[in-house]
DNA sequence: TCCCCGCCACTACGGCTGTAGTGGCCTCTG
DNA sequence: CAGAGGCCACTACAGCCGTAGTGGCGGGGA
């Protein structure tokens, strides 16, 4: 009887992995430092994942699963026109928002796990897997929308966004998280940069 | 008789800890470490930076000195019109691609260092003052190329170049660098996003 | 029923880390 | 020339880290 109220060890593990990786950096992610936050007995995390890499395969696995899980985004069959811009527009400046708020600990970890992710190739595919479903969604609307060069815009237009969630989260001056109202202003301005220029 | 053949202890101790940090990371940040990649006795970089803190700090200065040393688009004064949007162009596309080629080792450590900042609030101080002087620069050299908005668009200037670097070291499928006429290509096009939208 | 297998709490250990102390040398000052 | 102060090599130590082993418990299949 595994229900939502007594999430699995593995879970719960690999959260309070996210939870440290966030407020601590990788440096402060440690098979004893997990089991506390956790509020489990010593050893538990060490038992789940024996070897450092492990772990750190599992938060980013644990990351991938709440990043992409319930997006308003995400959903079925995708519009064309006027609509799929519209939903470009809103959605992606609402995963903007969402990932620089109740989201943040997640795109912290996501980012920590991006830099270490130069250094480990087990990581890197799985944290190119991530990037994948953005890039593909993105380009499947891109092109509804009337793009020229859908691949290419989508590319820029992840770029742009992990311009947003770093600097907005680590970059310099970030004194306050932008409104949804400036992400959307934002959005749709980069977007009519991409779409509309001559 | 301190030279550039002969780089005084901190600046040596300082670079190899910035080559450590982008090649393995902050958790591969030891004092004994950087003796070792120094190529001193150990016991050297526990004498100059006592304490971790410290030694972060010794860091990000010598970033911060090394970032801003010798850029062209640095130099005296500056030009108007349609000049000052080509030292823009050419100037930021150069930054760039230096940036991701023989400075991909700052560019390294300077993201993670930034992630650390999150955490560290002295260490947000001097990486303020870093990001400050790109910030103050280009919103000058907007502004004399006729932004309407030029601390706006210099914020959206700086926000885009993170996102290019972020994007080109550390981001999802980022398999080859982008070549200088690549980024002079998206730089043009950025910036005349910025000053030309309708 | 009984046995087997996976999960879990706990322990062990070698190695590394941050930090601080000590004494020697070299240089600069008066 | 004498003294002092700074830099440096080396050492000390307590604490923490990754990793692996062990034994107990409970549930599921034969």
């Amino acid at each position: 009887m595994i229900g939502s109220m007594t999430p699995h060890r593995p879970t719960l593990i690999a959260d309070a992995a996210i939870a440290l990786i966030a407020e601590r950096g990788l440096r402060g992610l440690t098979h004893r430092a997990v089991d506390e936050e956790a509020g489990l007995p010593a050893g538990s995390t060490s038992n789940l994942a024996r070897t450092r890499a492990a772990l750190l395969d599992l938060a980013l696995a644990r990351i991938v699963e709440r990043e992409t899980e319930g997006s308003p985004v995400m959903a079925d069959a995708l519009p064309d026109g006027a609509e799929a811009r519209e939903l470009l527009v809103h959605g992606g400046a609402d995963l903007l928002h969402r990932a620089l708020t109740v989201g943040r600990t997640l795109t912290l970890a996501r980012l920590e796990l991006a830099l270490e992710a130069t250094r480990r190739p087990e990581l890197r595919a799985g944290y190119d897997r991530l990037g994948a479903r953005f890039t593909d969604l993105a380009t499947a609307l891109l092109a509804r929308c009337g793009s020229a060069d859908a691949p290419g815009d989508a590319r820029r237009l992840i770029r742009w966004c992990d311009g947003v969630l770093f600097n907005s989260t680590a970059g310099s001056g970030h004194d306050r998280v932008p409104t949804p109202e400036e992400l959307r202003g934002e959005t749709a301005r980069y977007l009519a940069a991409l779409l509309d220029h001559d």
